[in-house]
DNA sequence: ATGCTTAATCGTAAAAATACGATTTAAGTT
DNA sequence: AACTTAAATCGTATTTTTACGATTAAGCAT
């Protein structure tokens, strides 16, 4: 029960794979680029910056969200967005294993 | 002449989202942790080690060597395949760059 | 309660990704 | 030259992603 979807593959696999999905639209970037640069969190100014429609955009929300990388809190009639900070750091530490661990390039 | 496709985003942003989306397959993540630590880059034996037929792992093959990330040299009948260490540096310093953006959290 | 603003969701269309078998191309062998 | 092996490409089906407008829901004003 509960079994994680694709056994084809390693849980590191496509725990990495997921998060460099969600990293691999330049919306998403840009948005996240947006939340880690703000001093506060922006909320839906992030739909103003992207050449993007509103619904679009919530739907790109929603899939960092998805992934753990964001959250929203609630605030007033509008929503504010920001960083996992947990989530933030595990994804750069899987991204940087992975990277590390090719050291020298042994042949070709 | 030859402008780079999508003028939406900044060329960080899409040159992010393009090795992001390269990683965004646990396939794809498979196929650079075995070419990773590998002493010797590998061959068709990738495909021994996919769950995956011959044309789909060529077509992962594929991407990867068209964002850079990897590169194939003929050897004999068969070809090696192997991370480009530039390439490789460099997706990671983008990466790190994005993830190190983000310092503490301000707010929510 | 009514209206206004903000954001999520729905429905849907179009494009891209994924996967496979079959075929082709290339490099060695015999 | 004919054969074998390895890998790329082709054609195609299926699924997923991306994007939008329209609608709904939620929160705050008046």
């Amino acid at each position: 029960m509960g079994a994680t979807k694709t056994q084809k593959y390693t849980e590191i696999q496509n725990e990495l794979a997921g998060v460099a999905k969600a990293l691999g639209h330049p919306a998403r970037v840009a948005i996240l680029q947006l939340l880690a640069s703000k001093q506060s969190c922006i909320c839906g100014d992030i739909v103003d910056e992207l050449p993007l429609s509103q619904s679009t955009v919530s739907q790109h929300l929603k899939e960092l969200k998805n992934v753990g990388l964001i959250k929203g809190n609630i605030d007033g009639p509008s929503v504010c967005y920001c960083i996992d900070l947990e989530a933030w750091n595990q994804a750069k530490a899987k991204l940087a294993t992975l990277f590390d661990s090719y050291k020298d390039p042994s042949c070709c």
